[in-house]
DNA sequence: AGCATAGCTGACCAACTAGTCAAGAAATTG
DNA sequence: CAATTTCTTGACTAGTTGGTCAGCTATGCT
């Protein structure tokens, strides 16, 4: 057993070594443009084991793709637990910046995928995310009623959380640039989050 | 002359079909995954016509940056000629929304090249680019230490406005998939106009 | 130890693609 | 008309890339 064990995580970790450079290299160059060789390169591992592992180009990539949503599905709890406006889209507009932060590839990614028609994650977008959009809708749409908020419509409220957040990850080399070159810092990131939370809720007058 | 001024415009004629068709093959494809002869299919010529207009990939695809790059600054002018914040944002704000709708492919050529690090562009990025993000902040600045509007970073302000009008064409997808497969009709671009400069206007005090 | 299975890899191939080129067609000029 | 320049095009080449495969090694089991 502690054999089996072993055999198999060593399973589990080739193959998250594996998802992990072909994050980056997806990002780096689009589906076309990454190469199953750039991304054995990356991974230290012969070309031919990739395809041990994956069968093919595309069924690498959807994995990729797969993990990136389930976190972003993560993220989007807090639209639930938290009472008020102010206390769930702070909550999320942090959450979503951090994952810009810490998986600006992942991002990368999903934005690579969407600009160029979603080809291989049309399926997501049409149930997956229309149902959790839905009720998104349905929720800002109570804060509206109650007053909590200025009537806006939901749907660009929340076209404007993902294009806000998810700007910083997927032009972060524009970012970067026009930042002197310099990635930003701890406290830049900070100002990042509280500029676009402040500038959001007293938008939507909440 | 007569002549020689049909044999140039005729030039300009092929040029400008290439361009277009380039355009948008590279944004479906990016710039790896775009091929000539898919370009030169969709423009209906024989690929070796089209190295005869631009020797290479490359030289194709710089000038398609070139042309959006210039589009944009263009309508980055309402900044200067306006006189209060309320107006230059508003008349910014709508200029990028037009060209969101008019020229997606565009935008989603830049959003590709920026997102895999710039190889291409990163001078524009330095130099062009760079200096009006410069020039822009001062004027934000100014309307801060004036009082016309919240003391925000106008960096972040700036990347507010990028994100949320180009959102519109970058993820343009998503946005028709979420609005039931149908592309925003009138109506909906002036709602979608409204609620982005309604929310970035109340959220910056303007 | 001996057998079986999972994992690894170098060498190879078929398909594709950017770019070339030589030969011609069409327009322009003197 | 003849000469010249511009434009067009099918056919070709050299290089790249996804994917295969036969054989190898290491691990696990009895």
């Amino acid at each position: 057993m502690n054999t089996a064990r072993k055999r198999n995580s060593a399973r589990q970790e080739s193959l998250g070594v594996i998802l992990h450079h072909a994050e980056q290299i997806f990002a780096e160059s689009g589906f076309r443009g990454a190469t199953m060789q750039a991304i054995a390169d990356a991974s230290s591992l012969p070309k031919a084991n990739l395809h041990y592992y994956f069968p093919t180009k595309l069924a690498l990539y959807r994995e990729v793709i797969q993990r990136i949503f389930t976190i972003w599905l993560e993220a989007a709890d807090s639209f639930d637990t938290s009472a008020s406006p102010r206390e769930a889209l702070s909550s999320y507009i942090r959450k979503k910046m951090e994952i810009s932060r810490t998986h600006p590839c992942g991002s990368k990614v999903w934005a690579n995928e969407v600009i160029q028609g979603a080809p291989i994650i049309q399926d997501y977008l049409q149930t997956t995310l229309r149902a959790w959009t839905d009720s998104r809708i349905e929720v800002i749409n109570r804060w509206i009623s109650d007053g909590k908020i200025d009537p806006v419509d939901p749907r660009h409220l929340l076209y404007m959380l993902w294009a806000t957040t998810q700007h910083y990850a997927d032009f972060q080399h524009q970012v970067v640039t026009l930042n002197g070159g310099k990635r930003l810092d701890d406290t830049q990131w900070e100002v990042a989050t509280m500029n676009v939370t402040n500038i959001i809720l007293k938008g939507i007058g909440a």
